[in-house]
DNA sequence: CACCAGGGTACCT
DNA sequence: AGGTACCATGGT
């Protein structure tokens, strides 16, 4: 289960001031402080975009790039730690999307009043730049999947078949992702003995698919997105939804905007109320509305509906 | 204990 | 084009 996310926060109050450079200990190379406005770690990491974070005692544990990161997240900036000595700290930068202006994307977003709450709710949340081959392969395993049991299947699938990476001394083992390669060598029973059921075939033909050269996932990142998700969507286990989140998540396409059963339920709610609009309706809809960053409003709504539930349940 | 979960596919009308 | 059963597993 993943932390609690009571760190309030005030500091995100004010300026529209563009990212600034890092600062490092110079004689330890271990570590990181990053400046940061309009960030709220917790519901980037924990907004159901990514499946391997982990919040312990307020401080965020993940693999980035094969390697172990600790993040935290207190006052005005992000202090990152790693195992291994790094000199260039630009993949996390990239990865965390340090750099994005989160105000201007706002300014782009219909002023309706659920997207306000939605926004208000989680201010500060990123979309991430995710592996592509780990975003793709997560989301074979996503469907008809509550998020708490994808992130079981996920860290299950990595610790049986990736590779031990290096921690700092005393933290738990991590694990790399699996390659394509790891896993097309395997048979659907070992993957079914990673408890994702018929997700499994799935997910073996499509490691086979890309092992084998059938799709070059860095070339999609230079098609236009119409096309990328053409190709995506020829993979098995992969249709319109799935295809959306890896162009989401991975690609930065931030039209992509996928439809899943809360979004579905936050449209209908919220934009919709009489008569039960059909999913191609919605589908057009939602590309015509929500501007040239929908896939970021997509992430609120879907943020906020879950939450909403959430402290419902609990009550 | 029912109900449902960040769906896709094959098959139906 | 648009609807439906089925797929496997376990959280709430």
């Amino acid at each position: 289960l993943t932390g609690d996310a009571s760190e309030t926060s005030a500091w995100f109050a004010g300026f529209n001031c563009s990212h600034t450079a890092a600062s490092s200990d110079m004689n330890d190379n271990h570590q990181v402080t990053f400046p940061v406005r309009d960030y709220d770690l917790d519901a980037t990491l924990d907004c159901g975009q990514s499946f391997r974070w982990r919040k312990t005692g307020g401080v965020w544990r993940g693999i980035v790039a094969g390697r172990w990161v600790e993040l935290q997240h207190t006052g005005g900036s992000i202090a990152a730690r790693t195992a291994e000595p790094v000199d260039d700290w630009r993949w996390l930068e990239e990865y965390l999307q340090l750099q994005i202006d989160i105000a201007a994307v706002f300014a782009t977003f219909p002023n309706d009043e659920p997207l306000r709450r939605a926004v208000d709710e989680c201010r500060g949340l990123r979309l991430l730049k995710q592996d592509h081959w780990e975003c793709l392969a997560s989301f074979i395993l996503s469907s008809t999947k509550q998020i708490v049991q994808i992130q079981q299947i996920v860290a299950l699938l990595c610790e049986r078949h990736g590779n031990a990476i290096p921690t700092p001394g005393g933290e738990a083992h991590a694990f790399s992702f699996p390659t394509p390669s790891q896993l097309a060598a395997l048979s659907e029973s070992d993957l079914r003995a990673c408890k994702m059921g018929f997700r499994a075939p799935y997910l073996l033909a499509t490691a086979r698919k890309i092992a084998g050269g059938d799709l070059n996932l860095e070339r999609l990142r230079t098609v236009p997105v119409e096309q990328a998700r053409e190709q995506l969507i020829q993979l098995p286990g992969v249709g319109e939804k799935i295809a959306n989140c890896v162009l989401l998540y991975s690609y930065g396409f931030q039209t992509a905007f996928p439809l899943d059963v809360w979004v579905i339920r936050a449209l209908r709610e919220f934009y919709f109320k009489r008569p039960k609009p059909t999913l191609a309706r919605m589908k057009r809809f939602s590309a015509e509305y929500f501007g040239p960053h929908s896939g970021y409003a997509q992430q609120y709504l879907f943020h906020w509906i879950r939450t909403r539930q959430r402290k419902a349940a609990s009550r």
